[in-house]
DNA sequence: TTGTACGCGTTATCAT
DNA sequence: ATGATAACGCGTACAA
């Protein structure tokens, strides 16, 4: 349990710690000598700083945290390389925390910039409503990379990269009626849902309302509230069967995610239904699972690539240039596939 | 920049440091009315207490570090929620730390384990042969889970649960041939995969020579070397496609990872053969994927919740009784699916 | 019940 | 080029 410290090594050495501490962060005035026996001591003494003492005393450390809400999100888990990658080339280092969906993501990164000295904070994920006070209280620059902020946040106080969740949801459903379905049923998220899943019905409903189409609201199937799985092939799955057994007529279903959309191609299937045949499909977000599913289906891409280097991007900006905080919104890519293709 | 330590509540609210920090971690010796009002400045000011000083003053800690390899692994997304309430439930805190595939988990566990004073470690996926040397460094009870260890290694120095992937492979092939098929395809990963992937080929090997079925090494695909998303339905279906274009024969495909059945599969339907008349499909894990996928996926389901509650009870038992390390091998399920049902 | 003072492991600022 | 030493923010004996 005893752990070595520079004091072990610098005792091993005959030398000081100040030196063992140049010899480590390799410090310029310190001879070449030295340094290698040092290095050398440390290699087989199994030495490794502690994180926590470096951090309490630097005051400058150039790296920055990312903090990553929800770790079973297909879509982020991408994104990781992206990011790490985009943050090196700046010369930073970065630091990635994944906390769960129901922490608070605020504490988060007020803690972890203390600790590690943070420059800079990338938010990936998490919808939940923020008030201005709380993101008021964070020290350093920060981007919210795909994360919907109240509209009653000043902008100022903040940098976002998203994409625009109503029109896109509203560019599909238009999609879906050109293609000539008249019976959209959505499948949306929980009801009081006023992030993404809130803005996606929104967009459903209003491209309805051009194509002069009523809506039905028996065709609007919101999740459980108790349902944790909201974004789940299961839910997609429950949602579709209860519609069925509820006798509503539809031609075509919108999942306002591709993961809801799967549970609902698996009900409709078994249940005998032709796809696209006898109802179409479609989902939103671009997950790898829609092009290998049989049949593929019809979706909006999220460029997550170009989201992840953007924010880092925007970031930097700020922090080298003394930008002001910048808001972009990346257009998606509806993709047709095999579900829509009647 | 500027951030407000545990000496600026003091002053703020007229009293010793001390007194803050015992009102922080609810020592009893402190007057209620006292305790009520510091905590209400603390709540004022936004004062979070820098973990890395705690860390640096405490001896004792009371958490567990969870260090998990590979973040986009859906098998383990899943388990977090289970471990993290496991380990509650025994009265300690829980640090959970995602690495890259390519990190080293052992210089993670070595800085974690100084930094955090903890007192045991869990390691989820990654799947490196680690030498014996890297191992005796943990200075603290460890518990390798779903990650296969060099033989070599001596079994007295690290506790693992796990499930025994030769042998479940073994027990699907052999299913597989018990179905009537004869000319079973593996995909397998890479050529020199001594780990799970090379069980699991070694499994296929022998289940068909227990069946008098002769080996056609045409019939074993291996991933490209180059191929870093070994793991993928993209590689699956690289791989089938391949495989249909070499003009082999045969009638069912087994994979040693559902990503890549799915993969498969696609690239069978796409290509107009009907599973599983034509030919079956097999994976390896128990993915949800495989349920919802059309058909559904005959797979070998791993018990990913017991696993996780095995690992922290093992941990914790060493820990608390001080038992020696165990090595704890679970039975996988068998999940007969369409893909597989002529 | 509360305050004072020391030390955790490290880096940075002085001297030497 | 190297050594001594003061912080960094906090917890905890010990004193009051």
């Amino acid at each position: 349990m005893e752990s070595v410290t520079i004091k072990d090594i610098a005792k091993r050495c005959n030398v000081a710690v100040s030196t063992v501490s140049r010899a480590i962060n390799n410090h310029p005035d310190i001879k070449e000598e030295t340094r290698r026996k040092i290095m050398q001591v440390i290699e087989e003494n199994n030495y490794i700083p502690n994180n926590s003492a470096q951090n309490l005393k630097k005051s400058d450390s150039k790296t920055i945290g990312v903090i990553v809400k929800g770790v079973d999100n297909p879509l982020f888990a991408k994104v990781r390389s992206t990011l790490a990658e985009s943050i090196a080339r700046y010369g930073y280092d970065y630091y990635f925390q994944y906390i769960g969906i129901s922490d608070n993501e605020i504490m988060e990164a007020l803690r972890l910039a203390k600790e590690k000295r943070l420059r800079g904070i990338i938010f990936l994920g998490g919808n939940y409503n923020r008030t201005q006070e709380e993101l008021e209280e964070i020290p350093v620059p920060f981007v919210m990379s795909t994360v919907t902020i109240d509209e009653t946040v000043s902008k100022s106080l903040y940098s976002s990269v998203s994409v625009d969740s109503y029109k896109e949801s509203y560019r599909m459903v238009d999609y879906l009626c050109s293609k000539g379905y008249k019976k959209i049923v959505l499948l949306a998220g929980s009801k009081g849902d006023e992030s993404v899943g809130g803005l996606r019905l929104k967009g459903y409903r209003d491209a309805l309302k051009a194509n002069h189409i009523s809506i039905d609201e028996k065709r609007i199937c919101f999740s459980q509230d108790w349902a944790e799985d909201v974004f789940s092939m299961a839910n997609g799955y429950r949602m579709t069967k209860k519609l069925m057994e509820s006798g509503v007529d539809f031609d075509c279903v919108y999942a306002i995610a591709d993961s809801i959309a799967i549970g609902a191609c698996k009900a409709l299937l078994e249940n005998g239904k032709k796809i696209p045949q006898e109802c179409g499909v479609a989902g939103f977000d671009g997950l790898d699972e829609t092009l290998y599913y049989h049949p593929s289906i019809t979706t909006i891409r999220q460029p997550m690539e170009k989201i992840a280097e953007e924010t880092v991007r925007i970031l930097f900006s700020r922090l080298h240039k003394g930008t002001k905080n910048r808001h972009r919104v990346f257009p998606c890519e509806l993709i047709e596939r095999e579900s829509t293709m009647k």
